[in-house]
DNA sequence: ACTGAAAGATAGTAGGC
DNA sequence: GCCTACTATCTTTCAGT
């Protein structure tokens, strides 16, 4: 955490990554600032990129994400180049919603979202595993989401 | 997917989950319909649930988030009861992000943010670990994010 | 459903403390 | 760094098609 920023950053930040439709207003009613001090900050904070986007959450089962999988991959090359390249294409897929490097006994862990099993496996079939050097995948599926959070402990 | 919302209630949600700070002009001018247009289905998607909320999403290594580990957890028994008390204890912790159910050979896959390896491990002993009815914690950390997106496939 | 236009609220700017 | 006040822009409502 670099320290250039204060308390009224900090509040700033620990109510928009809740909640980001809080209008500035709200914001300097909360933190008893001014709607213009409020408004310096909340550009700064953008600017400097602690805010890095905005965003709306979906429900997935609405938008027909039903099923969710973490797929671990062992690729049988660990050369710069090779994993570069597996990270290059697998981003390329809108299944893959993350794509992150992990120590321990695998290279990757992907979060993949498709409508259902069958959607899964054709996913697995005509582009993950169509990759190169990939030696082992092994996925788990999301049974439920007791807690799913984008927002970071502040 | 139910199938009550067309094309361009799609075309919102898919610009939207990139990029919530889009303004209901901006949108009207992408999906070639009126600002009220836009305004009432943006409206209804909230009501309806397909949005369930706006969020900044931070940079977490700006605010101290510098350790992300996934731990998957089996528990001793699976009762109901067991598999609820655990959920209901451990998502109250502010570092666990997430917390799904899994299939596979663990209970539940966590995702952690902590400030370093020495902060993960006290939150380890003093407040994951204390939970009840835990055989096995296997912990992987994430070594780099070549993706990591908060939307679905549309 | 969609539109255009009015009314109200918010974002963004400027000048001073 | 913070404020008040002003202007520009956006949201929200509504009568009309």
């Amino acid at each position: 955490m670099q320290n250039n920023i204060d308390q009224t950053d900090l509040g700033i930040l620990k109510l928009l990554q809740h909640d980001a439709s809080l209008t500035n207003k709200e914001l300097s009613y909360k933190l008893n600032k001014s709607i213009a001090t409020i408004h310096e900050r909340v550009k700064r904070l953008k600017e400097q990129g602690y805010i890095k986007k905005i965003v709306a959450i979906l429900d997935r089962k609405k938008v027909g994400s039903n099923l969710v999988a973490f797929s671990q991959v062992l690729l049988n090359d660990h050369a710069a180049d090779t994993l570069n390249e597996f990270e290059k294409e697998v981003t390329k897929f809108p299944e893959v919603m993350e794509c992150l490097q992990m120590t321990g006994a695998y290279d990757f862990f992907l979060r993949i979202a498709t409508s259902d099993m069958d959607s899964y496996h054709t996913f697995y079939r005509t582009k993950l595993a169509t990759l190169p050097n990939i030696t082992t995948v092994q996925s788990f599926f999301v049974l439920s989401e007791a807690k799913s959070d984008t927002a970071y402990p502040l």
